[in-house]
DNA sequence: GTAAATAACTTGTTTGAACAAGTTTAGGAC
DNA sequence: GTCCTAAACTTGTTCAAACAAGTTATTTAC
């Protein structure tokens, strides 16, 4: 459903990739050649190819071309750059995922939660803890802290469904950022008890600050992650890079 | 040294956040103001706070204007969406950093490895095992993989230095690319026997691919990192949200 | 005073054009 | 043939303009 059309030539291009419509490993047509074809200018393709090139789909070089590096191993549990739901993650890799809530609670942010969390001391939260499964897996921990300011009217049953649905859909709030750390921690007997993790005493723990658009951070959400089923995927860019000379064919 | 005028903005905004002198959680001037502060056009200035946005230092929205949400926290020792080298990104933060050669070595890819790592069966390749220190602590553990005919001429004695240097500066290899997983792996005797875990029996892995500018993956580096010291960093943004009604004040 | 309509902002998208810079191809001198 | 040069590509950057869409402030009608 997106409206742009550097959004629609995206995806287009991406599905073309995909489906091996352009050979890998190959250079793609040029610019000149898509613009003719997709009927856009010129700055609105490149916007689309250089999302291509964020995504790893493409890698650009000056003179030369465009060339398709895409590789079909990609589809993971788990994608950077956006920010997805774990049902809407789970949805997207054709898996059933499942939640459950084991503690809805109020808090008041003391200095030590202040400290980890972000938010300011005595600021009213909500603390839920959920636990979320893939095909009948727990493999997620996740502890989360809400403005309750900000998330008014949040209840157990809401938090069974979907939290972000209501944040966005009730109370109209628009979530706009992420600010994302992943680290490794020990093990926490309330991970090992709901967990199953076998001798591993690590795992792998996503800390994300969440803004609206007021630019309040509203959502600390600390996941923590079964070690044996969490993948994050990057793709880096050489910035500035000088780039090389032709060897011929 | 970026020539290009759009980092240049990028870079020149991004210390005036850093130092404070924009109000942190106020809205920037406008663009209209800044295009006229700055002399560029609109086109030029967007394309800075555009990545201002992906690196998580302002969040835009449509119609209200753009919030400095830079929050001081943000040194750290990795960063998403770039290629830095260990030393680089040591220099960046201040520290020390050394390496160590623990091996130098050529083998031939059997179907194992190339599974493992991607190249193709049988392609001769250099493997290299090396120890990063930070502060004279071993941190990293680094299993390298590069194509030999197009790494060539490596020696132990350049990878004591700068591997990246040599490609680059000596055999005009341009890096253009590099896809990363980050996973949790069991720690095996040689981590244990180098990096000093204490009792954690797991540490984050960063797997990554480097390409040049033939598209030949010519590169594949299992970083194999202290769990206490690794930290992975990412800022996403909600993609065609629906941005939320003012609140009036 | 209140509320609706309007104007004046803001950022988001798209087009067109020109030039810069790197690579490949074609042609010419020898 | 080889080598150099020039032309014809390619992508990279910057500018200018117009309109769309969301928000805020102002004006107008009652």
């Amino acid at each position: 459903m997106p409206k742009a059309k550097y959004e629609q030539l995206y995806q287009f291009l991406k599905e073309k990739i995909e489906s091996g419509e352009y050979p890998p490993q190959e250079l793609l047509p040029s610019e000149h050649t898509l613009i003719a074809e997709l009927g856009c200018s010129r700055n609105t393709l490149r916007r689309a190819v250089g999302e291509l090139v964020r995504a790893g789909y493409v890698q650009t070089m000056q003179g030369k071309g465009m060339r398709n590096i895409f590789q079909p191993s990609q589809q993971t549990t788990f994608t950077l750059g956006t920010i997805e739901t774990f049902s809407e993650s789970a949805a997207r890799n054709q898996q059933r995922g499942t939640s459950k809530v084991l503690l809805f609670s109020s808090v008041t942010a003391d200095r030590k939660l202040a400290e980890k969390t972000g938010f300011a001391e005595n600021t009213p939260l909500f603390y839920i803890q959920r636990l979320h499964y893939l095909n009948e897996r727990p493999l997620i921990f996740n502890h989360s802290y809400f403005r309750q300011d900000v998330a008014q009217g949040l209840t157990r049953e809401i938090a069974e469904g979907s939290i972000y649905r209501y944040l966005e859909n009730e109370l109209h709030i628009s979530i706009i950022n992420s600010k994302r750390v992943v680290t490794v921690e020990k093990a926490t007997p309330l991970d090992l008890q709901y967990l199953d993790m076998g001798d591993c005493n690590c795992l792998a723990v996503v800390s994300s600050q969440t803004y609206n658009s007021d630019g309040v951070m509203f959502e600390y959400t600390q996941s923590r992650h079964h070690p044996n089923f969490f993948r994050f995927q990057d793709n880096a860019v050489r910035r500035s890079a000088a780039h090389g000379k032709s060897e011929g064919k």
